[in-house]
DNA sequence: GTAGGGTTAG
C-alpha cells in the first residue's frame, strides 16, 4: 500500500502564547509585524492511517463539501479502499443537489472498482442520479446489468419514462417487474398511473390498486384524480376523490386544476372553498388554478380576490402567467399590462398570453407592437405566439403583414403553418371580402379543414352577405360537426330565403332525428362577486320587474336616437320566434339592463355570452355604450366585444 | 438507507 502523507498544522509561539490551526499567510504577517512574534514552523510530515480516510470522506459527504469530498474520493481510489454504501449514497445526493454530473459519473466508476457489484441500494441510488440527470440511457445501462432488482429499482426505472412520456416503456415495465415476481407497491403506481394515456388501462390498474389496498395513498390518489381529469373522466376523478377520509394539500390541488383544466370553473371555485373551510391554505398551484377557473368564468371580482392571496407569494412565473391571463380574459387590458410589465422574468406564455389578450380584446395594434418587442427581447416565438399575431392581422384588416407572417413563419421562427394558422388567414381574406382566395386557400390546405374552418368562412360570408357560399360553407360544418345546432338554422334560414321548402323540411328533420336542439342563450354578469344568471325566456331573476322597466326605458332611449331592432336574420342562427318581440330579450340585453341597474356609469359593464351575440344585440349595446357614455365588455364563446363611443373593438366583424 | 404528486398562453 501506497504511503500518503499529510502535514501537522501550522504551530507558532507569540511571546510564550501557542497559537495553531491553519493559520492565514496574512495572520501570520500581521502578527510577525506587530508583535515581533517568533513563528516557530512545525512542518512536521505524519502518515496518514486508512481510518482517517475513510473518517475524513465520511465527514465531507456528510458535510455536503463536494470538493473535499471528491479529492478524499480520489484519496480512497489510489488506496484502494471503499467506504460504505450509505457514505456514496449521501456523496450521490450531494452530486444531484449541485447538478455535478462529472463527479456523479466518477462516484459511479469508483463504486465499481473493485471488481464487485455494489449493494442494490447502492445501484438504485445511482440510477435515480442519472435519470435526475435525464441520462436515461445511463440509468437502462445500470438497470439491465442489476443481478438482483427489487421493487425501487424496476419503480425507480417507471417513474423515469413516465416522467419522460415514454408511457409505453412505463407499462412495459410494470408487466415485466410483475413476471419477475416483484410487486409494485404505491411508488410504482403512482408513477405508472401517470404513464396510462388509455382509459381501459387506468380502470385496470385502478382495479389492481384496490385490490392490493394502496388508495388511501395520498400520492396515488392524487395520480388517479389527475390522469382521470386529464382524460375528461371528472366523474370518477370525483369519486376517487370523494371517497378520501383523509388528503392533503396537492390531492385537493388536483381535484380543483382537473374542474378548472376541464372549463368547470363553477365546480373549481366550489372546491377552492371547500378546501379553504377543511382547514387548508392554498398554495401556488392553487391559486394558478383558481385563477384560471375565474379566467373561464371571466369573474374579475373573484379574480382580483384571489390575485390579494397571489401577493402572500413570493414571485411565480406560472402564478403570474395565470394572473396575467385572467385580467385580459376578464378585459381588463390594463390590469394585465401593468402585471406584464412588472413582471421581473417573462417567458414565451407570458409574451404569448399579452399579445394574445390585445389581439383577442380588438387591440391589434399593440399586439404587434408587443410582437416586435418580443423579438427583440430574445424570446423565440412559437406556434401559439404567431397564432396570436395573424389573429391581431386578421383583426386590424392588415391583409398585407398578415399574409408575411404567415409565408415567412417557417423562415423566420421554424414552425409549419397548422390549421389554426390557415383559420386565421381564412379569417384575414375573408374580413377584407376576399371569400375567393379563402375558399382558395382552405382548400390549398396542408392538413384537412374542420368545423372550425369553415365557420370562419361561414362568418366572412355572414358579413359579406354571400348566401351561396355560406351554404356551402355550412354544409362542410354540419358534415363535419352534426350536432352544430346554430348551423342547421341559419342554413335553413338560407333555404328559406331562396324558397326551397324542401330543402328546409329535409334540415328539419335531419335536426329532430339526430337530436339536435340549440342550447337557450345564457349572459353571466358578475355583480358585487355575485354571479347573476340570465336564460333567454326565463324570468326568474329576483329583480324582474325592475330589470325589465329599466330595459324598456333603454329601448325607448335608443329608439329615440335612431335605433331599428335588425330582423334581417338570414345569415344569423336565429330562428323566427327568435325574432322581433324575443329579440328584444335576449339574455345579453337582459344583462346589459341589470348591469346598468347595478353599476355605477363608471365601471365597466362585463358580460360572458355562452353563443355568439346577434347583430341586434351588438348594435343596441353600441348604442347604449354611446349615450350611456359608458364601457361595456360582451365576451361570447370566440370573440371579444368593447364597446365605447359607439364603437365596438371587433369593428363590426365577427 | 434508495423510488412517487398538483399549476400558465391558441
Amino acid at each position: 500500500m501506497k504511503t500518503l502523507w499529510r502535514f501537522k498544522e501550522n504551530v507558532i509561539s507569540v511571546r510564550g502564547l501557542v497559537l495553531s490551526g491553519p493559520l492565514s499567510p496574512l495572520l501570520l504577517q500581521h502578527l510577525r509585524c506587530c508583535s515581533g512574534a517568533v513563528i516557530q514552523w512545525q512542518n512536521e510530515r505524519v502518515p496518514i492511517k486508512c481510518s482517517d480516510l475513510l473518517d475524513e470522506f465520511t465527514t465531507y459527504c456528510y458535510a455536503r463539501d463536494l470538493p473535499r469530498a471528491m479529492s478524499a474520493l480520489n484519496a480512497l481510489q489510489i488506496q484502494k479502499i471503499w467506504a460504505d454504501a450509505v457514505t456514496y449514497s449521501e456523496l450521490i445526493k450531494c452530486c444531484l443537489a449541485r447538478g455535478a454530473v462529472e463527479q456523479g459519473k466518477r462516484v459511479h466508476q469508483h463504486v465499481f472498482s473493485n471488481g464487485y457489484e455494489p449493494k442494490t441500494f447502492l445501484v438504485n441510488t445511482l440510477m435515480n442520479m442519472y435519470v435526475k440527470f435525464n441520462m436515461l440511457d445511463e440509468a437502462q445501462a445500470l438497470f439491465d446489468q442489476m443481478s438482483d432488482r427489487n421493487v425501487v429499482s424496476w419503480t425507480t426505472m417507471i417513474a423515469a419514462y413516465s416522467s419522460a412520456k415514454i408511457n409505453n416503456k412505463a407499462l412495459e415495465f410494470l408487466i415485466l417487474m410483475m413476471r419477475d415476481g416483484v410487486r409494485p407497491n404505491m411508488f410504482t403506481f403512482s408513477s405508472v398511473l401517470r404513464a396510462c394515456d388509455d382509459l381501459s388501462n387506468l380502470r385496470q390498474l385502478h382495479c389492481s390498486l384496490l385490490k392490493v389496498g394502496l388508495e388511501s395513498d395520498v400520492f396515488v390518489r392524487s395520480a388517479l384524480i389527475d390522469v382521470y381529469s386529464k382524460m375528461g373522466q371528472l366523474k370518477c376523478a370525483m369519486c376517487t376523490f370523494n371517497e378520501m377520509v383523509t388528503g392533503d394539500l396537492v390531492v385537493w390541488n388536483s381535484i380543483i386544476g382537473g374542474f378548472a383544466q376541464n372549463s368547470d370553473g363553477d365546480e373549481a371555485l366550489t372546491l377552492f372553498k371547500r378546501m379553504k373551510r377543511a382547514g387548508f391554505s392554498a398554495d401556488q398551484s392553487t391559486l394558478t388554478s383558481a385563477l384560471r377557473a375565474c379566467t373561464s368564468l371571466a369573474l374579475l371580482e373573484v379574480g382580483r380576490q384571489v390575485h390579494v392571496h397571489v401577493l402572500k407569494f413570493k414571485r411565480d412565473l406560472i402564478l403570474d402567467n395565470a394572473l396575467l391571463d385572467m385580467y385580459c380574459k376578464c378585459g381588463n387590458l390594463e390590469d394585465a399590462h401593468q402585471i406584464f410589465s412588472q413582471m421581473v422574468e417573462k417567458d414565451v406564455i407570458s409574451w404569448s398570453t399579452m399579445i394574445i389578450g390585445y389581439a383577442q380584446n380588438g387591440f391589434s395594434r399593440k399586439a404587434l407592437e408587443l410582437f416586435k418587442e418580443m423579438k427583440v427581447s430574445g424570446i423565440r416565438p412559437n406556434y401559439i405566439t404567431v397564432l396570436g399575431v395573424l389573429f391581431a392581422c386578421s383583426h386590424a384588416g392588415l391583409v398585407e403583414d398578415g399574409q408575411y407572417y404567415f409565408h415567412s413563419m417557417k423562415k423566420l421562427f421554424g414552425i409549419d403553418p397548422g390549421r389554426e394558422h390557415y383559420g386565421c388567414m381564412v379569417d384575414l381574406l375573408g374580413r377584407s371580402g376576399k371569400l375567393d382566395e379563402a375558399v382558395k386557400l382552405i382548400h390549398e390546405m396542408e392538413c384537412e379543414p374542420d368545423a372550425v374552418t369553415w365557420r370562419t368562412l361561414l362568418g366572412a360570408c355572414r358579413v359579406h352577405r354571400n348566401m351561396d357560399l355560406a351554404e356551402y360553407a355550412a354544409k362542410q360544418i354540419i358534415k363535419l360537426d352534426p350536432s352544430d345546432a346554430g348551423t342547421y338554422i341559419l342554413l335553413s334560414n338560407i333555404y328559406a330565403r331562396t324558397q326551397k321548402w324542401e330543402d328546409v323540411m329535409d334540415l328539419r328533420r335531419s335536426m329532430k332525428e339526430r337530436g339536435v336542439k340549440k342550447e337557450p342563450g345564457c349572459s353571466w354578469i358578475e355583480v358585487n362577486k355575485q354571479i347573476h344568471a340570465f336564460i333567454m325566456g326565463d324570468n326568474s331573476h329576483p329583480q324582474k320587474e325592475e330589470i325589465n322597466k329599466e330595459l324598456n326605458q333603454i329601448i325607448w332611449r335608443l329608439k329615440e336616437v335612431g335605433y331599428v331592432p335588425d330582423t334581417n336574420f338570414v345569415l344569423q342562427d336565429l330562428e323566427d320566434e327568435q325574432m322581433e318581440d324575443s329579440l328584444l330579450y335576449h339574455s345579453e340585453k337582459i344583462a346589459v339592463a341589470f348591469g346598468v341597474l347595478s353599476l355605477s356609469r363608471e365601471k365597466t359593464i362585463r358580460i360572458r355570452k355562452n353563443l355568439r351575440i346577434c347583430g341586434d344585440c351588438h348594435l343596441f349595446v353600441k348604442l347604449l355604450a354611446q349615450i350611456e357614455r359608458r364601457s361595456i365588455v360582451i365576451r361570447d364563446p370566440i370573440r371579444y366585444h368593447h364597446f365605447q363611443d359607439g364603437i365596438c373593438s371587433c369593428g363590426d366583424y365577427w
